[in-house]
DNA sequence: TCTGGGGTCCTAGGACCC
DNA sequence: TCTGGGGTCCTAGGACCC
């Protein structure tokens, strides 16, 4: 770096929420505020999200929450994960944002890159952005600016550090990163740093986001492969990247859970996720060609094992029941007998938009049975997700609801139960919140 | 008792072809 | 005796992200 470079304006802004998710919960319930609050994931299993007041009592995103010790879980508030309420108050986020900048790209449920270049004062902007998300959502958030994609990352993180536990942190939660003022940011904590290349380069001195900038870029690309070299040029503050208004057609859509207990026949567990997939799919107007299937053991009691199959479809497919026949057929090749699942998921993969499929002399899309699918969507669009279906997948995301009654046993074998779902307030009309 | 879910990209090595 | 080498495709595994 030369040691006369002009301090460069920013190009991009990152807006992240704070501990999204308790955020979340906590805007329309109040009791929750300034409590250690955790949201749990699938079958209230692992703690998700954490709220400062959590954090400080030492627990861990990723902790199982049984292991945490009684006297710990007494002084937390525990929820489920609520994916409907969180997407939809993550886009009423992102319109604010679209209405106060030229250019938003949507990245995560939690984070918006903005492009802030050019603009007068950027750093007042990204106040009132943050002011307006707080005041009209309710969801706290901090703001990092940079002239990279990654140094804005760095930004983000360096003002969530400063501001936190500060009420009314303001100013505190905007912070501008450049090449030079990153030294107070542990390497760990870089985008694109993760636990493994954090460990190497600690074993080669390299202890800040400072000290990645200053590795010869030559050693970097060597050692540690392209990413991670795009990554300490972002560092540096040169560009590598645009903002991606556009979101790139997905290459792979995948559905799998851990089930609630272990199980000897997954096949109406398997069935259920591709319906899912299937739907998710028919959604973004995709077509797969090829499927695969996987089942996992319990590695906590000593059976660690994993069997998939993959499958090629003669033609791109968006029908159902042609994905339920090839699920049911890779599933038989793969059970064995006196074998306990734990876990599975299916994958529709080498996915291409439904009118780029070539149809040719022998194989080409069913359209009667196509357009049945259509029709299928449009009621569970209308009725919710499993009104309607093919054959043994009924389903509700999320698995059961508190206090729903479950009807046969075989649901009960894989489907785990939430017993702490708070109500999608602002996606179902019966569950709207009630003012007393 | 109870251990998250859904993605992307890169690389190395093997198979195959000419 | 001499025993190529480069391109491409595919896959598995590793690393990362939220």
């Amino acid at each position: 770096m030369s040691e006369s470079a002009p301090i460069q304006p920013p190009r991009f802004g990152l807006i992240d929420a704070n501990a999204f998710y308790c955020s979340a919960e906590r805007v329309f319930d109040p009791s929750l505020r300034c409590k250690p609050t955790v949201v749990l994931g699938n079958g209230d299993g692992c703690c998700i999200a954490l709220s400062p007041e959590a954090k400080a009592l030492g627990l861990k995103i990723g902790t199982p929450i049984f292991q945490v010790p009684d006297e710990i879980r007494k002084q937390v508030q525990v929820r489920s994960a609520n994916f409907a309420l969180y997407g939809d108050i993550s886009a009423r986020i992102y319109e604010i944002l679209a209405a106060l900048f030229p250019q938003v790209e949507r990245y995560s449920i939690d984070e918006n890159f903005v492009d802030v270049e050019g603009l007068p004062d950027p750093v007042a902007l990204c106040l009132e952005a943050r002011e307006r998300i707080l005041r009209w959502v309710g969801i706290p958030c901090c703001v990092g600016l940079g002239s990279t994609r990654v140094l804005s990352k760095a930004g983000n993180k360096i003002a969530k550090t400063r501001s936190k536990r500060v009420v009314n942190a303001g100013a505190l939660a905007v912070f501008h990163a450049t090449p030079e003022n990153i030294d107070q940011l542990e390497v760990e904590d870089v985008w694109g740093v993760g636990r493994r290349f954090a460990e190497r380069l600690g074993r080669e001195g390299v202890r800040t986001a400072a000290d990645l900038a200053r590795l010869p870029a030559d050693h970097v690309r060597a050692r540690y492969g392209v990413v991670l070299a795009r990554t300490q040029t972002e560092l540096r503050g040169i560009p590598c990247g645009d903002l991606e208004l556009e979101e790139p057609d997905r290459k792979e859509i995948v559905v799998s859970r851990t089930f609630g207990r272990d199980v000897v026949d997954p096949m109406d567990a398997l069935a259920t996720f591709a319906t899912v997939a299937c739907e998710k799919m028919r959604g973004r107007d995709l077509t797969a060609g090829a499927l695969w299937v996987w089942l996992d053991g319990n590695p906590f009691k000593g059976q660690g094992f994993h069997v998939s199959r993959a499958v090629p479809f003669p033609f791109p497919t968006r029908d159902t029941g042609e994905v339920l026949r090839a699920v049911r057929f890779l599933a038989k090749a793969m059970m064995r007998k006196g074998h306990h699942y734990k876990r599975g998921g299916v994958g529709l993969t080498d996915l291409v938009r439904t009118d780029h499929r070539h149809a040719d002399l022998f194989f080409g899309p069913d359209e009667r049975k196509e357009r049945g699918m259509d029709v299928l969507d449009k009621i569970n669009a209308k009725y919710g997700r499993g009104t309607m279906g093919l054959g043994a997948s009924g389903w509700r995301v999320g698995g059961a609801q508190p206090g729903e009654r479950r009807v046969g046993s075989k649901d009960a074998q894989w489907r785990p139960t939430l017993k702490a779902l708070s109500p999608s307030y602002t996606t179902r009309w019966d569950q709207l919140l009630r003012v007393q």
